[in-house]
DNA sequence: ACCCTTACGACATCTGAACC
DNA sequence: GGTTCAGATGTCGTAAGGGT
């Protein structure tokens, strides 16, 4: 069974959803030391909070160093340390005493020479790598009901069109449409008629950039029949999609003239191919991109596995969470209405 | 029934700034 | 300059679980 213990991806998944870590923070009630703008814990307070000892928790430490790195554990030494210290001393005074003393009521590490921090990131990153621990355990689903909890607000439950939630979905949206335009007409002129010719080529773009046709894409993302493949597209993704129709389109009209004659659907078929060999390396690095980018981020968001591109799934970044989940992230609607007003502004001059 | 692995705790030893 | 003490690292024992 995949979960968080074992799988880094997820991990990183959860953590790098900055609204939801935040959510997690104000109710968990664990308070930190607040130190450069980040709550701290001691390696002690850490081994505590989950009710494991402290040599568990630095072998995780041993075994996945780069991640908890990553997440924000930090080896406090020299004048940082020293700088912690003040800090630690300081809120002592304020009454937050539990959390900085040790049996003996000393304040932790005085005299020591390093001192291992995490912050609150890092202590959950602890929370989801600690196999036995109970406490890890109701942490992990404290912390994954928080995270669907947060998704469902800002979406109100439906992650479908999450894709139209940045700022580059609707510019992307109306660029693809005048370059679906070039693709469509190129096909009108230049292919004998063929009432599958838009579909079947179509298709083929869509193969060349993620593998699947737009059927199989339907079926991944459960789109029902009304529902159309495109809104549900990521602004690269699009953008690329412009990029083949655009490229195709002028091909094709190249391979026409020299042909003198309309070609047959098979016959398109075949200068398709040569048109993806052609420009194979060109679209080679933004594929390449997109693919990524569209399994790991349907794999967070929607809950959906693109099978064919199940290599390409990783991490979504933090920027990635705040662009569909942040602040700046908005519906549809307010999204056009916005796009509205600068096309009316434009128009005025 | 047996062996192996995993996760963890207990204990021991070494290190090196900070403090006196 | 010696002492202190958290941290780093290593080793061993054990309980649980899985595979054969």
């Amino acid at each position: 069974m995949k979960d968080l213990t074992n799988s880094h991806i997820d991990r990183k998944n959860v953590l790098n959803n900055n609204a939801a870590v935040k959510e997690i923070y104000d109710q968990l009630g664990f308070t930190g030391i607040f130190f450069e703008n980040k709550y701290r814990y001691t390696l002690n307070q850490v081994a505590k909070f989950y009710e494991v000892d402290v040599r568990t928790i630095k072998r995780l430490l041993e075994d996945n160093g780069e991640e908890l790195k990553t997440s924000g554990y930090e080896l406090f030494t020299g004048a940082k340390l020293k700088l912690f210290k003040e800090v630690v001393s300081q809120q002592r005074d304020i009454d937050v005493p539990l959390l900085i003393q040790d049996d003996e009521n000393e304040v932790v590490g005085v005299k020591s020479n390093k001192i291992s921090v995490f912050n609150f990131k890092a202590l959950l990153n602890i929370g989801m790598l600690l196999q036995t621990s109970e406490k890890a355990k109701e942490v992990r689903a404290f912390m994954l009901n928080v995270v669907i909890d947060v998704l469902n607000k800002k979406l109100g439950g439906s992650t479908k069109f999450i894709n139209q939630r940045e700022e580059e979905f609707v510019p992307a949206a109306i660029r693809e449409i005048s370059y679906r335009k070039e693709f469509t007409n190129a096909i009108d002129l230049y292919i004998t008629n063929n009432k599958f010719k838009y579909g079947q080529l179509t298709d083929k773009i869509y193969k060349s950039i993620f593998k699947e046709n737009a059927k199989e894409y339907r079926k991944v993302l459960d789109l029902k029949s009304k529902e159309s493949v495109r809104a549900t597209m990521y602004s690269e993704v699009l953008d690329l999609i412009s990029s083949y129709e655009n490229g195709f389109a002028e091909f094709l009209k190249d391979q026409f003239e020299q042909n003198q004659r309309q070609f047959t659907l098979s016959e398109a078929h075949e200068i398709f191919s040569n048109f993806e060999k052609l420009t194979n390396k060109i679209y080679e690095p933004l594929r390449e991109k997109a693919r990524s980018l569209m399994a790991s981020r349907d794999m967070a968001f929607r809950d959906a596995l693109h099978e064919k591109l199940k290599d390409y799934v990783s991490t979504v970044s933090p920027e990635d969470f705040d662009k569909f989940l942040g602040e700046k992230s908005q519906a549809l609607e307010e999204r056009l209405k916005e796009n509205i007003d600068v096309f009316k502004r434009l128009k005025d001059r």
